[in-house]
RNA sequence: GGGCCGGUAGCUCAGGUGGUUAGAGCGCACGCCUGAUAAGCGUGAGGUCGUAAGUUCAACUCUUACUCGGCCCA
């Protein structure tokens, strides 16, 4: 079964001796007659050369094709490749990933299974179009000028040209797959996949359009997603500003004022609460200003008066001021400073100071007497306040009610929170649940709405000069007297646009939402209204989404485990899923919404039309489409609106589940894995499963594995700024794909992995050891053929004994292949490979190889056995280094295929022998007493090789003694004479148990021999009459 | 700022439910061989297990805090 060809070369002819020994009796050089490995496997591999060549002939004989073709109908592993952004040249994370994914499939492949890999590419989104807008502004183009489909060819044409980019790339890695026909979310029957995707949430009533706050970049005019969004320190206009308090259950509030913080100055004018916090305590404040340093001849009650009167008018003094307790302390702190900016010169005054007496709120206890005005927050409920400018009317007159917010902290401001739905998600959620509606005021270039009746057309809102203290919003609060404090130094962390770098704003928009807590329809079809009520009346135990995707978390292996806890938790608290974007490069929300009700239209024949068109014309489609041929005779265009935001770009990611694996391999297929960057719990992991939980009600994937991401040497994060990036690339072009592949195989990619040069370094040295071990077995098997094959029975123990390691390989190497363990692979195989093979197999029976006559039944067990070690062994390494398995397999059978189409090593479970086992260990553990006392004599340099020792073993157990009576030790050892003797049986008496450490049970005695050196296969033997001269096996594998 | 994860020899990694002098491979040092030769073999030196407390008869292993690093979120 094992294809074996003849090696072209013919053992070498032994020179005659004859004539040599003519010359030199005792010198003679038996070189020419010692059967040397002999093999054109180079020691050095130039990988970066040779690596090309093999990729070239992998994909001149098509080898994923013939793979596909030999392993039809076998089990199928399935692991569907998430999408790279097709943007840019691949970095060490791409490059960590494709290989991992590469080890896995070609693992799994080699194992019989049937294991396609599709590779695929994220298309669509922003970055792309934004690429594709900078084109047009170098032509001083404008793209609301451009026509879409044109700006949208543009883009699909970007993207291609990174799609090809990188999957050249991905191929020089070795990575084996589907590259002729890759899936890229921009082709049409993709876009048609997840237009029809979108299309079942529709159908099935998952879908719904609200106002929300999201994130909105004012000056690229869209929403954004929190990965387009980066957090830079800055420095911001601070201010707190007093509502008047006009209602309050507590009546000794109204008239006094709260006071609220805020370092957005341009929410205000959008104010339409106050949040408190229910367990915090309010104090309301007494101010006591003083004069100081009344300028000289002035009437010090006179300069009082007048400054009093300025402050109030200035809008700097409150009387009363409700704030939080804890507090105080820095409100006060900024009051003074507000204080010191102040020119009180023309009034006669140097400055003012305020005391505030901390006595009176020393208690907490609202009860108590001496404290009437400390405040428990779930004590504010009912009270009322106005807005600063109420006095222009209409919105801003409209009460400020005091709401109940759970979110409001005492870290910092002043404890009493001014709510602007329109700004912020804890604002937009508690006016919700109180009734109070965003009033969508801020535009989307970030001005206020011309008809606003305060900063009317003013804007924009994130323009520093805006919200400066001296800036149009804080001047209108400081004349109506509300303006407390501003200044503009208020730093701290705040999103930016990641492409644009210009601060983003909340902003309620009108979006498109897949809600979380929505009881799933367990049928997409259109129902009567009796079915409706019926459905209706059973919401209640109908699953959510959310409920959905928990379950399907639940039921999905995560590798490692602890990836379960993350993706759980993200699921649990997440919100409804915002699927809209305003954008054009994308797949758009092909939605029909009646101008009159709303509602979108749900209408299965509609939306087949839909698809369609998407099939035959992509997404453009709906840009140019005739509405109402899509629409059909039922529906009147006039009456719909279409809609024409743009899909997330996670849906389309989220969708590849579709028309990937269901469309190549059938409906209700699924993905036996996914494997991806931990990143991805809250990305594609997610949006995946919650397409799939949303359209099938499971997960689209049965496993799902995430790796560490790539770091640099000392652990920190490459980036561009520190200079410590490593580029794959370089690299494979220095050193080859085959280092880099084992360097991800040697990582323990579960976690964060580090890449550096000394790392690199190491690798090398690793791969270097692999590649002598296969160049050994190729030397040493030169010439192998079946004639020689010995059967195990037939063999010496220590092959059998060897044959029981390699059972115990192949054991582990599954078990590490089926937890995708290939650190614990890679790290079976290169020890095997070092331990067992070189320093102790290769290295006893390199004498048998040597000098044996080639029918010797010791070499022709040897070499049958490293006959199997070569066939396993190459097949081991194949997932790993693909081309290096390639070149070795080739370098024995020119004729013999790619070793990647070859499958799973044959191993017989039956030479893992347990008692063989033991008795080797042990004679193992006394082998390496003896190399320890053979050393000494090496460095006085009384020997040189171990060949030149005698070695006397005392054994204190008679288990020992038969152990290596039973064996040729001399041989083992690699040493001349040895003699075994029993013990002092006294000392035998105190030791224990019988350990497979032998340290305490023999004593080892080493010199050097006085036998002489056979002068072919230099061994120091009794039968040696005089130095160089040949001992009985070396005359008859000579004259034989 | 919050949540989660991690920090064992120069490097890559092992170290069930706490229990004897913390292991391996590589690298390094030293030596051998010169018939796997820019290869092979041997011996050896390297760690207060991120830091500090605590629980315990006993902690790399449990708890807490801190620190460094990473991912996610704000």
């Amino acid at each position: 079964m094992i294809a074996t060809r003849r090696a072209a070369a013919s053992p070498p002819c032994p020179r005659t001796p004859e004539n040599i020994m003519a010359d030199q009796p005792n010198t003679q050089d038996w070189r020419s007659t010692v059967f040397l490995p002999r093999t054109d496997f180079p020691m050095k591999a130039g990988l970066a050369q040779k690596e090309p060549a093999i990729l070239a002939k992998w994909a001149a004989d098509d080898l994923y094709g013939t793979l596909r073709t030999a392993r039809a109908g076998r089990e199928r592993f399935i692991l569907h490749d998430g999408p790279p952004y097709a943007n840019g040249d691949i970095h060490m994370g791409h490059a960590m990933n494709k290989v991992l994914k590469d080890i896995i499939v070609r693992s799994q492949s080699l194992l019989g299974k049937d294991a396609p890999y599709v590779p695929g590419w994220d298309c669509h989104g922003l970055p792309i179009e934004w690429k594709v807008e900078e084109q047009y502004r170098a032509k001083k183009l404008n793209k609301d000028e451009v026509d879409p489909v044109l700006f949208r060819a543009e883009c699909r044409a970007y993207a291609e040209k990174w799609v090809d980019v990188q999957r050249e790339q991905f191929k020089r890695l070795g990575v084996m797959g589907d590259w002729d026909d890759p899936y890229l979310t921009m082709k049409y029957d993709a876009e048609a996949a997840i237009v029809g995707e979108l299309l079942k949430f529709a159908e099935s009533g998952q879908l719904y359009r609200g106002a929300k706050p999201v994130m909105w970049s004012p000056v690229e005019k869209t929403a954004l997603a929190e990965a387009e969004v980066e957090y830079e320190d800055i420095t911001s206009t601070q201010i707190d500003v007093a509502f008047e308090i006009v209602e309050s259950p507590i009546p000794e509030l109204v008239g006094a004022h709260a006071v609220i913080w805020t370092t957005t100055p341009w929410t205000i004018p959008v104010n339409q609460a106050i949040a408190y916090g229910p367990d915090v305590i309010y104090v309301v404040l007494v101010l006591n200003l003083d004069v100081v340093d009344v300028l000289d001849g002035r009437n010090p009650e006179d300069v009082r008066v007048a400054v009093d009167r300025h402050l109030v008018s200035s809008g700097l003094l409150a009387e009363r001021m409700l704030i939080a307790h804890d507090l105080v302390k820095p409100f006060k702190e900024r009051l003074e400073q507000q204080l010191a900016k102040l020119d009180l010169s023309a009034l006669g005054a140097r400055g003012v100071t305020i005391d505030i007496d901390e006595s009176t709120f020393e208690s907490r206890d609202r009860d108590s007497d001496r404290v009437p005005l400390a405040v428990r927050g779930v004590d504010l409920a009912g009270t009322v306040a106005r807005h600063p400018m109420h006095a222009k009317g209409g919105f801003f007159a409209k009460p400020r009610p005091f709401l109940p917010g759970d979110f409001v902290t005492t870290d910092t401001g002043t404890g009493l929170v001014h709510m602007a739905p329109d700004h912020g998600e804890d604002d937009f959620l508690l006016c919700k649940a109180h009734g109070i509606d965003p009033v969508f005021a801020v535009t989307d270039s970030g001005f206020y709405r011309d008809d606003w009746a305060w900063m009317g057309g003013q804007g924009s809102v994130i323009a520093p000069k805006l919200n400066a203290p001296e800036g149009p919003i804080c001047t209108d609060l400081r004349e109506a007297g509300a303006l407390l404090a501003a200044s503009a130094d208020y730093k701290h962390s705040y999103p930016h646009s990641w492409r644009s770098k210009a601060k983003v704003i909340f902003r309620c928009t009108p979006q498109w939402f897949i809600p979380m807590d929505k009881p799933v329809a367990d049928s997409a079809a259109p129902r009567c209204a009796e079915e409706e009520a019926i459905l209706a009346s059973q919401q209640s135990n109908a699953p959510t989404l959310r409920e959905i995707a928990l379950d399907a978390i639940e039921r999905t292996r995560w590798v490692p485990e602890k990836g379960r806890n993350r993706i759980h938790a993200m699921v649990e608290g997440r919100p409804d899923w915002v699927i809209s974007r305003q954008r054009a490069w994308g797949v758009p929300i092909a939605l029909y919404v009646n101008r009159k009700t709303g509602e979108y239209l749900r209408d299965p024949t509609v939306n087949a039309r839909i698809v369609e068109a998407f099939k035959a014309g992509g997404a453009d489609a709906w840009f140019t489409a005739d509405h109402q041929a899509l629409l059909g005779p039922s529906y009147a265009a006039a009456d719909y609106e279409a809609v024409t935001d743009i899909l997330d770009v996670w849906f389309d990611s989220g969708s590849t589940h579709a028309f990937v694996i269901e469309a190549r391999y059938g409906a209700g297929t699924r993905a036996n894995l996914y494997l991806e960057g931990s990143d991805q719990h809250r990305g594609w992991f997610q949006s995946s499963l919650l397409e799939s939980a949303g359209t099938r009600g499971r997960a689209p994937y049965d496993a799902v594995l995430t790796h560490g991401f790539a770091l640099d040497g000392q652990g920190r994060k490459m980036s561009k700024s520190l200079g410590n990036v490593v580029d794959p690339l370089k690299i494979i072009n220095e050193s080859g794909a085959d280092i880099l592949r084992l360097w991800v195989a040697s990582t323990d990619y579960f976690e964060d992995v580090r890449i550096g040069k000394e790392i690199l370094a190491g690798t090398s040295d690793a791969y270097r050891k692999l590649r002598n071990t296969f160049r050994y077995l190729l030397g040493a098997l030169d010439g192998f053929g079946e004639e020689e094959r010995v059967a195990p029975a037939a063999m010496p123990e220590l092959e059998r004994y060897i044959l029981n390691l390699l059972a115990k390989l192949d054991e582990e190497l599954r078990e590490a292949t089926a937890a995708f363990e290939f650190n614990r692979y890679a790290r079976a195989l290169t020890d095997f490979c070092n331990n067992d093979l070189s320093a102790f197999f290769f290295d006893i029976r390199k004498d048998s190889l040597y000098c044996d006559a080639p029918d010797a039944p010791t070499r022709r067990a040897y070499r049958t056995v490293l006959d199997m070690l070569f066939h396993a062994l190459v097949r081991y390494a194949a997932p790993i280094l693909c081309f290096t398995a390639e070149e070795v397999w080739g370098t024995r059978f020119p004729e013999g295929g790619s070793v990647h189409l070859l499958e799973w090593p044959a191993i017989d479970t039956a030479w893992d022998d347990a008692a063989l086992d033991q008795r080797w260990r042990r004679l193992r553990s006394v082998r390496g007493q003896a190399t320890r006392e053979i050393e000494p004599m090496r460095r006085e340099k009384i020997v040189g090789s171990s060949l030149e020792a005698d070695l006397t073993v005392l054994s204190y157990h008679p288990a020992y003694t038969e152990l290596l009576n039973g064996v040729d030790f001399a041989e083992l050892a690699i040493t001349a004479k040895v003699e075994v003797c029993d013990g002092d049986p006294a000392v035998t008496q105190q030791l224990g148990d019988l350990p497979l450490d032998a340290e305490d049970w023999v004593r080892i005695e080493a010199r050097k021999t006085e036998y002489e050196k056979c002068g072919r296969c230099w061994r120091h033997l009794r039968e040696v009459k005089q130095d160089g001269a040949l001992c009985n096996r070396c005359e008859g594998a000579v004259h034989g």
